[in-house]
DNA sequence: CTCGTTCTAATGTCAGGACATTGAGCCGCA
DNA sequence: TGCGGCTCAATGTCCTGACATTAGAACGAG
């Protein structure tokens, strides 16, 4: 691996070629072998270290330009973007992202019930009328302090839940579990002041800022698997994320 | 164009032809030539019709995919996504998106300075100590009314501003007009309550909601080129963004 | 009639080549 | 010395071809 990267490709890996570029470009940046403003050699070089053709180098290029750890200048070359990047936005749970952080999450299950779906949740989840769904609002802790208050509606048709299981895990993990894949969400951040419901549950003063969000989530069939709302504690969580320009 | 999708392509034009293709599709879409969850033709078969080779048609559909138009399933084909998805949550200025959506936008400047960098400044901006920087606050009203109140610090090195200039236009106008091309952005945004400096300005009452953001931008070169603290009226103002999954 | 196997069609991956376009620096000319 | 044109290197676009992998349908045997 005579290369500017210090890396080397698997060729007998599932792995795709140019995913193996991409993780490995991506660790060169994150360990400061490639450093923020650094030129990388230009495409048909680096494809001949590491004997690939150019197409494969320039489509692991191309995702690292999208996720924006790279800009490329046509006529002079490829830098590094000058780090400081986190990830962008991620279709994830809650529950994903705490426990990814080292948390421990625990979540409470303040009403089930499976029921017959009202005219607001058929247009939302565009489900034929007398639909049934799953309805259930759910109160999450981290470390025995309150941080968010979650009601969703789920359609019933691709995985059984129960209080347990919700209890247990993440929404997302039973669902994906049941065999969706989530291609996209679309999401509404706010704010609003905590009213007399909200307040005690989360242990903050009525009146306190919230921070709400409102999510549809769709799986690669096209399918309108769940939609939701969710208040948080303003001085517990907030939305971090990067745009890419396109 | 005895093709699927009633579009032709154009070789002698200048725009790529694999994005005419990606225009070419959304315009079916939105016309509903393509109607949500409708297949399309094979790559192969949309290539031909197109007497386009298939990785240039793949390309296209590359994009779409992304954009979350389309949904590719290996060894079955391709759909399209069940519509109602908006566009995501782009990099741009508040102001564009008022003008965008046909609201006539004013804003007031309420102090304006060209002073040395703080710390927090410096650190945000990734400036060498003693770099000066421009530092502003702006309320923004839509119809008489308040919406936003926008405190933002910007390198002096890319273009020069006054208040007239920031009453007439939007920040992002006049940075695009130094030469600046935006790459990416990260943000927070959460919740607050309203304090008595801002309750007025926006013409609400103390302890109501506001949104906050948080906003660090990028350039192609790397340079940070602005940072700026917003708050939003909750009642007139959220963010809504589409996630896709990778 | 049911279940497992085979087959097929579609997307996923990869190669190698050709030419266009752009930016920047170099060089020569006025 | 300044300015314009030229050259070169890099990315941008597009092509042809090949094989791998997968999901679903058709088919066969029990």
């Amino acid at each position: 691996m005579a290369n500017q990267l210090g890396l080397s490709i698997d060729r007998s890996s599932p792995v795709p070629l140019y995913h193996q570029v991409v993780q490995g470009i991506e660790a060169a940046i994150h360990n400061g072998v490639l450093e923020p403003g650094s030129r990388l050699d230009n495409e048909i070089d680096l494809a001949a270290q590491l004997n690939l053709s150019r197409p494969t180098m320039r489509k692991a290029m191309d995702e690292l330009v999208r996720s924006g750890l790279l800009v490329r200048k046509r006529g002079v070359g490829t830098q590094v973007v000058s780090s400081q990047v986190r990830r962008p936005l991620e279709l994830s749970s809650l529950f994903d992202d705490l426990t990814n952080n080292g948390k421990k999450p625990t979540t409470q299950v303040l009403s089930f019930s499976h029921m017959e779906a009202d005219a607001a949740t058929l247009a939302a989840l565009q489900l034929p009328a007398g639909s049934k769904v799953y309805h259930f609002t759910r109160l999450r802790k981290v470390g025995g302090k309150p941080l968010a208050l979650m009601e969703n509606w789920v359609r019933d048709d691709i995985a059984t839940m129960d209080e347990a299981m919700l209890a247990a895990e993440g929404l997302y993990a039973i669902l994906r579990r049941g065999g969706v894949n989530f291609r996209l969400a679309s999401q509404r951040i706010g704010a609003m002041i905590a009213n007399d419901y909200q307040a005690p549950l989360l242990e903050a003063e009525p009146g306190s800022a919230l921070v709400t969000m409102e999510r549809t989530a769709v799986d690669d069939t096209g399918r309108m698997v769940e939609t939701g709302h969710h208040v948080y504690r303003a001085d517990s969580y907030s939305f971090e994320m990067t745009l890419v320009q396109r």
